[in-house]
Order: structure tokens, then sequence, then C-alpha cells
DNA sequence: CGGGGAATTGATTGAAATCAAGATAGGTGG
DNA sequence: CCACCTATCTTGATTTCAATCAATTCCCCG
């Protein structure tokens, strides 16, 4: 019964993996649902944390799209990672009072939002919920060492291709169309996130739909040949 | 009486903030020295574990120094950190069964070793255990992002001004001294750490000592003028 | 149906990569 | 203990990819 309600909460959602998977018991699985808080929408620019504010939560996209970026000593910023349906962030400063990047809505948003204390308070009752955390963690630095090695040793169409074919599969995992899809992000956030200036992921835009690739209309994206666009991602 | 044969080994490691600051019990801390193995020392190139390799354990390197890199489907391969003594690392696959990258000593190089199991169910006794290790994950985070900003956004002088002055604010840290230090890695690998070619690692070198900002005699890297470095960082 | 931010396109510049020799010195064996 | 040998590092010349500078163009939204 319980069980059955929360698979409609959470079934196509990051949080089943963090928290059905792992030996709970109903009243846990009934604790962590009870826990959850789902606020009304956000409208595209709005702010869920800014650096320095208190770390409180941590948050699952619903619907609609997020970026994260930090700010350095020189005010340069750079945006860490952008979210889909279904997945999770905001635990990069989880442990620390305070938050070390900005998360910013792209789009009109709806999110899931896990209070820390009473987590935090669930996670010393039921230790496989913390490991499930650290486990999410370490994907969240793997991917970061992944983007890491793009932006440092590939040339701008593999960047772009990656990045890409990334959106697909991440949109296929959660059985969204992902042949055609629409970009919440701009080319500036796009190059911000990929180390390139946004004329050049126009101008690879422009190349990867000249050489049959894809289709751009704008935002709408329709990947034509994802082969090609692997062994470019490798190149 | 436990309390002190701890500080003795640990004091200046990373697992004295690991451990020590958070509430254990005198039977807690005697666990935890308890499963830490401290292996006879590693030569210059050997492998502390490769990608595919069972995860079993997180390190602590305790004289010498270690590189961690990732390779990449098509081969590439990223350096992602440099350890020195009292800096913890191998924790990027904790909870998963594969480790996902390699560690290698740069040096002849000794480590403690924590047995992966045996910290898990300390973990499961100790919370407070289990928020230490997402902490030291969440700093890992961190400075994977202020790398990503560094590679992406910087120039070449800025990379390397902001890599030197961050080995002398480690070395200060473990109270080693930090105006003077002996690299423990190629230029080559500082290039790859960096996104950068070994030439241009080279030739940042030359310029910077021809602008009196450092003394370079092969590895040995003598800091003549931090203030003007860190301008250079935020360049 | 304007207005204006976002995207595209073109021309030029520039920083670092690559290609190509040498210099240096650290380690090894005679 | 010294000299050679080979990695590593440095330096120079040239190329290249992407950044920057500079207009337009395109739509999306009010």
């Amino acid at each position: 019964m319980l069980r059955a309600k929360i698979e409609t909460a959470c079934t196509e959602c990051a949080l089943s993996r963090l928290c059905l998977p792992v030996a709970l018991s109903e009243a846990d699985v009934a604790a962590l649902e009870a826990i959850i808080d789902r606020p009304k929408p956000l409208n595209r620019g709005d702010y869920l944390y800014q650096a320095g504010d208190p770390f409180n939560a941590i948050y699952v996209v619903r619907s609609g799209a997020v970026k994260t970026f930090t700010v350095d000593a020189g005010g340069t910023e750079q945006i860490t990672g952008f979210y889909l349906p279904g997945e999770l962030f905001g635990l990069s400063a989880i442990n620390e009072d305070k938050q070390n990047g900005t998360a910013q809505a792209l789009d009109r948003t709806s999110l899931c939002i896990l209070p820390y204390t009473e987590l935090d308070r669930l996670c010393a009752e039921v230790p496989s919920l913390s490991r499930q955390i650290m486990k999410v963690m370490s994907d969240e630095i793997r991917e970061d060492h992944a983007l890491l090695t793009l932006v440092s040793k590939k040339r701008a169409e593999s960047r772009l291709a990656t990045f890409l074919l990334s959106i697909a599969s991440r949109l296929e995992k959660r059985k969204l169309p992902d042949d055609s899809f629409q970009l919440a992000m701009s080319r500036s956030d796009i190059g911000n996130y990929l180390g390139l200036a946004e004329e050049t992921v126009s101008r690879m835009f422009t190349r990867f739909q000249e050489d049959g690739l894809l289709t751009v209309q704008r935002k709408l994206i329709t990947l034509e040949d994802k082969d090609r666009l692997e062994e470019i991602c490798n190149a």
C-alpha cells in the first residue's frame, strides 16, 4: 500500500534509485516520502540557492531544467552541471554549512526538495541510505572527471558531440524522446560549460547540420546520425 | 593512552581530520586505528590500483606522492589529482564495485590503507564517520569544479601559477617548507593535469623565472613573489 | 507587429599546439 | 669515481584552432 504510493510519486525519478533499492522498512520509506517537499514551480531565471546560502536540502528535478555554476575569486563563472527531469543535484555542499555554488532554473521548473536535517536523521537510522548518497556523490565525481577530460583534451567538435549524446542518453534513460529534443540552455551556457565561446558552439551546430549529423532549429535539435556523432566524440 | 598513540600515528595526516574531530569513543578510535594497514613503500611507477580493479580501500599518503588518472573510451589519459603527504584519495569509486581510475606512485611512497569493508562496518556503527567521509567527497567535488574552471577559462600562465600556489598551500598546511619545494611530477604530468602541452609548461616556468616570480632548477621550485603569482591566478 | 535578446555569420587575431632540434642532468655501469 | 646514455626538459619555428571583434539576422514575446 505505502509502497504503491511511493512508486507513483517517485518511479521516474532518481530518488527511486536513492531510496527504493536499499532495504528500507515500510516505516523508513514512509519517513523518506514524508520529508519530501514539493513547492510550487519556479520560473526561468529563479534561483534555488546561491553561493553562501546555508546548505539545507538536496533537490531533484521533476520537470523543467536547472543549471548549477560556481563563481571563483576573480568572478569567473563556470557552469558545473545541467539537470534534467529525474536528476538529483545539490550534493556538492553536503556536510558544509554554506552552498559553494548557485543553482538556477533554466525554464519553468518543478522540484522535489529533501530537507537535509530530516535526511541526515534518517541516514543515522539507515546506514544503507548514507551509502546510497555516497554512491550518488561518487557518480558526480566520475562525471566531473569525464567533463574535465572533455574540456582539457578534446577539440570543440568532440565537446559538443559528447554534450549532445549525453543529453540524449539521459533523456533515453528517463524514457523521454531522445532523438529530437529541446535544449533548455542557451548557446552561451553550452559554451560556458564546455569551455568554448558561444560563437564556436554556434559554428559547430552549423557544421554538424551541413554534415548531416543533425538538424538545428534554434533550440530544437534532431539527431540524424548518432553513430557518426559517437565517432566524433572519441576523435 | 590510546588517544596518544593515535595522535603520534595520524596527527600530520588527513585521517586525523577524518576520524579525530568526530566524537568517537576510545573504542571507536582504536577500531579505526586497528584497521589501518601500512604496507612497505612503493617504488616510483608502481600502481596502487588500476581501472577495473575491485574497489576495496581508501588511501592516505604518508610520504612520497601519488597521481590518479582516468582513461576514456578513446584512450585519452587525464590526470585527476596529485596527492602529497597527509592527503587522502581513492574515494571516487566508493560504493562502486570497480575502480574507475588508476593510482600510481610518482616517487618512493609509503601509504596508510583503510580496507573498505572494515571502514564500512565502522560507518554503520558511527554515523558521524560517514558524514565525515561525505565531507571529504564534497571537498573533492569542489576541487574538481575549481580545476574545471581553471582548465576551461584561464590562460596557461594562470593555470600554472594556480597549480604552484596550490602545492605551496598544501605543503604549508602540513607544516612542510612551502616556498621552496621539489615537484614530484614531470612537466608532462603537469601539462596533462592542466590541459597544456609540456612545452607550454616549460615555457611558462621560463617566463616566470625571467619575471622574477620564482626560480626553477629542474624540479626544485623556489617561489620568489607569491603576491604577483596570486595576481596572475585571477588574471 | 515591432522590439530586443539570442543566434548566426564573417574577418581577423592570438594563444597555445605541434613539429623539430638540442641541452641538461640523473642514473648506471665500467 | 667518472663518463656515458637516455629520460626529461628547454628552446625555436611554424601552424592551427578557437577567441575575439564586428555586423547582421532571426525569432520569440509582449
